[in-house]
DNA sequence: TTGTACGCGTTATCAT
DNA sequence: ATGATAACGCGTACAA
């Protein structure tokens, strides 16, 4: 196609002249709307074929006001190499499951923005059609904006606050305690101490209340002393589990919130000469990176962070194309992995 | 905004209704444009605060036929979890790099994909500006495809072939064999193996080269029994290493390739009862997962992947924005991070 | 079943 | 420095 001398691209237009059809039949077959007489249609798609027509996505998305994109917004720093692991996962599942409905995905690091106001500006310009963020950067002020806007979007995390007036999804953090705590019971170990970041990282605080709810089922002592939290650096998990192991012996086994805080516990255990898993049970969440790596292999609560993204764009996708009112959350069920660091007669 | 009853979006139009302007005017305001009066300027910025309109994104994209989105093509697999790292670096350094340049990301992950022919649909129906994927990728057709259509574009890795005719971001991996072997040879380590993947992998190859020509140039003989690859599981890693002790009991060290055969060498060693660093040395490629986290800590050829999506994203936009036809590209240097699995008196 | 005509919101060109 | 007008390529209401 020439127009004075400047290539142009292909339109609709030069398809119907070639067909000797109207562009509009032309549009009907490309979204194979109804009504087509089969005849036409394969002229048509004969002639897309010959000239090598692609449509134009850019006046697509424009006629038809959407972007056919979606927005997921994560928070990466530079340093933490570890939570990859979560990212990694998520956005397999989520760009599979919404590539196959007809979406594409939008990454934006929260991380990198100065402008922080990023949610709004993505749907008051039209930039996504649906849109998924850490519920972290959830709050009142957020939800009735899409509320106004009645702008479909799913949290990663369970929110504080409003947990069914939002789509969610979540790992079932609770379940993944009780597990995992049922498990050392199971096994035998009858001082299980607890360890892990701050309770206001929520999924500390789940778990917790998981450990919490399994010892007293089982009709289990609860010891505050047992449990320690605030641990967030390295050095730190590694003290304080040392502290633990000296003032309380009778303490048979630990529950690592982490890989980290269990890399370093797992280190003063050994030095402290107990014998893993006959008198010590260790036990963490999420078996990359570390779990399968140490000596020994530990026991881990295994997360299906693939099939959190798949659920993620499902639901995003389902609330889009739906617009249904009725808000959905999905809990992702936690299973056990059985290691070398529990592997005793119970 | 209504109209018939139906709310409709603010246009520029309102904007300039209400600024007593031109749409145009309004326009030229949005995009700074050449040569607007102060006043006229303050003022339909003040209308746009007040009416909090945003400009439709949508129509710009159409208006100007560019989509203002790079696209970003990787190949994850669900099993592979320790390829993440490279992946969740490179994305964090070129999102937020073409982010301050005014474009988005948009990931595509071609292992999900049924229609591998993805970088021309993505080209053809103008759904991004410019694209970035992995060498394997790469091919005289796709070249041609590029050229004819002067398309911007930067491939990960370096080619195998036309490596001036294309923009391109890698490692110096020969640089970071040559570095590791002389570390090793600079601590006293005179038997030096080399242990990884497929020679086809490209990375390897090169590690490989840095091997050889370092110890060509300290004089040093090179033994092809020493050198063990097409390791791609890792229990073939550990029988291999196992052999190749039993074989040679005058081997002192040994360079890995990843992580993972790094991670069964270092058990093979162990168990053969070899003191290292003190006896034996032992060295890998990258920091993470694993190398900061075994017994003993490894010493390393650390990658900054960061930077590695950085110059990606900087030669993207560069190639798009100055239509640039002198291809680049870059070489991020490895460095030496020595750990206590080398950790003697030279 | 197919064709005609117009509109989507912005930018660019040409006036003034 | 600002305004009027014509694209950009597609989808769709309405007509036939």
């Amino acid at each position: 196609m020439h127009k004075g001398g400047i290539v142009l691209n292909l339109t609709i237009r030069d398809v119907a002249k070639a067909a000797n059809v109207s562009p509009s039949t032309v549009s009907r077959v490309l979204n194979n709307s109804s009504r087509i007489s089969d005849r036409t249609k394969k002229r048509v798609l004969k002639v897309i074929e010959e000239l090598n027509y692609h449509p134009n996505n850019l006046a697509r998305n424009f006629a038809n006001q959407n972007s056919k994109m979606i927005g997921l917004i994560e928070d990466l720093n530079e340093v933490e190499a570890f939570n990859n692991i979560y990212f990694y996962k998520v956005i397999f599942g989520l760009e599979k499951t919404i590539y196959e409905c007809g979406y594409n995905l939008m990454f934006i690091n929260y991380n990198n923005l100065e402008n922080k106001d990023i949610i709004r500006k993505l749907i008051m310009e039209k930039r996504v059609d649906g849109i998924i963020f850490p519920s972290f950067l959830f709050n009142k002020n957020i939800l009735s904006f899409f509320r106004k806007k009645n702008f479909p979007f799913v949290l990663l995390g369970e929110p504080f606050e409003g947990i069914n007036k939002v789509n969610w999804v979540d790992v079932d953090n609770k379940l993944a305690g009780e597990l995992v705590t049922q498990h050392l019971i199971d096994k035998g170990y009858r001082k299980i101490a607890f360890i892990g970041p701050s309770f206001k990282v929520s999924f500390t605080y789940k778990r917790y209340l998981g450990y919490k709810e399994t010892l007293e089922k089982n009709n289990f002592e609860i010891n505050s002393k047992y449990v320690l939290t605030d641990i967030n650096t390295e050095n730190l998990a590694y003290i304080t589990m040392n502290n633990l192991l000296d003032k309380h012996h009778e303490i048979d086994a630990v529950i690592c919130v982490n890989n980290l805080i269990a890399y370093n516990a797992l280190k003063v255990i050994k030095k402290k000469g107990l014998d893993i898993p006959k008198n010590f049970g260790i036990v963490t969440f999420d078996k990359y990176p570390l779990a399968n790596y140490l000596e020994p292999k530990l026991t881990t609560i295994d997360l299906d962070l693939i099939a959190l993204g798949v659920e993620a764009g499902k639901i995003l996708v389902q609330s889009m194309e739906n617009n249904i009112a009725k808000k959905q959350h999905a809990f992702i069920s936690p299973f056990l992995a059985e290691e070398e660091s529990t592997l005793r007669k119970g």
